[in-house]
DNA sequence: AGTTAATGAAAAATGGTTTTCATTAACAAA
DNA sequence: TTTGTTAATGAAAACCATTTTTCATTAACT
């Protein structure tokens, strides 16, 4: 926890957004974890510290730093999103291994730098061929994990 | 439709499962589509035919291609499941791009060599590192499409 | 200290998917 | 061909994570 205001501070104020201990407590627990948490995951988390912060407040508060670009939303199947901070200090890039099993997902970034540097290439050719802007890409691989097999 | 037996019989009645007119159906309506169909959208292209066929049916038989291979179930986001034929004598491998306006997915097959191969050296790496049995695996380029921008 | 955004609780709505159960029909055996 | 077994089906209800609504209360920032 920095010493002086925290990073995003500034950025809420200048949306007009107030400063409040939910969403503090939020973006404290989805800083301090890699894993990508479900709403649920998120609530059950703040709620040992502030019991009182309710479901709706993390729904609407995780709505919110996604629109904010503060947090990607995934969706990877089984019927709920996951949330996951993006880029800044914490996090690196990374792709996933995807459990069809349990749901679990793990994050990887061995091999990385070989795909980003092949993506890069792909994504220039794709660009122009489909006239399509590329923001963002996703490798996952689907399987059973070690848990599961 | 073939004189004789369509291709995909022999390998119903070997797992001991029936032959039926929803499952041809559903089957028809798959094969000559490259879209990604929601179950929606199978239920309404096959409801032309055959009214009778339910909703219910679609998802169970979906369930059940899924299950047997002749089907890729993907999760694109957007709360809703889509499906595709599985590599047959009309598909080939491919990858997608994604419009996050229109949820359009494009399948592009350019550049997939070299991405298949680099896929298969990560993939031996991450079973062994993670323990984890891969099945498959997704690439997906996220953006706005021609039509969207 | 005043203004008003943010919150929490509860309830209802949503929308894709799954379950239940009585009925139908595919296939095998006679 | 007829019949018996049981998988498959359709309709409706249940499910379930997520959204949305409402509204009275709280608390951030001016």
């Amino acid at each position: 926890m920095p010493r002086g205001s925290p990073w995003w501070h500034r950025k809420f104020r200048g949306y007009g957004y107030r400063v409040t201990i939910p969403r503090e407590a939020i973006l404290d627990v989805l800083s301090k974890t890699s894993e990508h948490l479900s709403a649920e995951d998120v609530y059950m988390a703040v709620h040992k510290v502030y019991p009182a912060v309710g479901l709706t407040t993390i729904y609407r508060t995780l709505e919110l730093l996604t629109r904010m670009g503060f947090v990607f939303k995934f969706d990877f199947g089984g019927g709920r999103s996951r949330y996951e901070l993006a880029e800044g200090p914490n996090t690196k890039h990374h792709h996933h291994l995807v459990c069809n099993k349990c749901n679990r997902i793990i994050d990887y970034s061995d091999f990385i730098d070989k795909e980003v540097e092949l993506l890069k290439h792909t994504e220039k050719g794709l660009s122009k061929k489909y006239n399509f802007k590329i923001d963002s890409h996703q490798i996952s691989f689907m399987g059973v994990c070690n848990n599961c097999r």
